[in-house]
DNA sequence: TTTGATGCAAATGGTTTGCATCGGG
DNA sequence: CCCGATGCAAACCATTTGCATCAAA
């Protein structure tokens, strides 16, 4: 079950809930499967009617980011995309999914399921190094593209 | 046993292997261990002595990364950073290796072992999606850090 | 009323590009 | 000669920042 927005000002401890950080929030609650940039974010509150400048927004990603709120990443195009971090993980800041990006159509598809509990482990005790979080991009060709351009060899 | 420069001709059918990208290749093995970046390359191709211009960088990147000699990473320090491709590795453009970037001091280890394997086979099967590549990063603490701040709750 | 938040525009900084020139085959 | 490669400067573009204004506690 989501929390609502208006749920959330404890996490806000000495922030304002703003209009316009409802505002950044609410789009990612109606977009939990896309990878938004900056500028699509301001876009799509426009196409909403509502007046957000770009540096605000900017401002909001990373203030949200530090919340814990959302996940900052990078796709290699040239900008910042952030996603919502799922509730039941957020405190913990470990975000267990992965991506698989098709060099093809450019298309991110998302991995679920979390196989690295155990390599992390390996690793951690291996380096004596904390482990935190980690963040996993498969690169390769999806179903679509692989039957169109026949990539498979 | 690493392949001496003057041997990589082959690698560049239709291109020059011109003294400037001799120069950054040169400056890749010499730094096997970094993870350089375009302005990087400058200072450290002005220290020895030689001349070449950024753009001239930035060309020769993006070429050898099509050429499968470099890899292309993103640290999320705002600039895009490169390391040399292993030869055993090239053909396949499997890069097995994983990072760990300590959210302290920012140092970045590598992770020789490569245990995806499996997961990967998990993930093709499922998802049906090709995987050429993959990418790891582990964020964390490096026992250094971990020793002064006392950062292990 | 005070302090954080916003919006605009300007500045920043990594990266790309246009174009004249250079140089190897 | 020709065509790819280089260098410089200008252009680009995502992101950041300065500052005056706004608004909620």
């Amino acid at each position: 079950m989501q929390k609502k927005i208006g749920e959330m000002k404890s996490q806000f401890k000495d922030y304002r809930l703003t209009p316009q950080r409802k505002l950044v929030l609410e789009i990612f609650m109606e977009n939990k499967e896309r990878h938004l940039s900056a500028e699509e974010l301001y876009q799509l509150s426009r196409e909403k009617g509502e007046d957000i400048g770009l540096a605000t927004i900017y401002r909001t990603l990373e203030l949200l980011e530090e919340l814990g709120l959302l996940q900052k990443m990078n796709f290699g195009d040239g900008r910042s995309r952030y996603e919502l971090v799922p509730e039941d993980v957020q405190d913990r800041r470990h975000h267990h999914h992965h991506h698989l990006i098709c060099l093809e159509c450019n298309s991110i598809l998302e991995v679920e399921e979390d196989l690295l509990s155990q390599l992390e482990r390996v690793v951690e005790e291996k380096h004596n190094f904390q482990i935190v979080n980690h963040y996993l991009q498969f690169f390769g060709y999806c179903p679509s593209c692989r039957q169109d351009g026949k990539k498979d060899k």
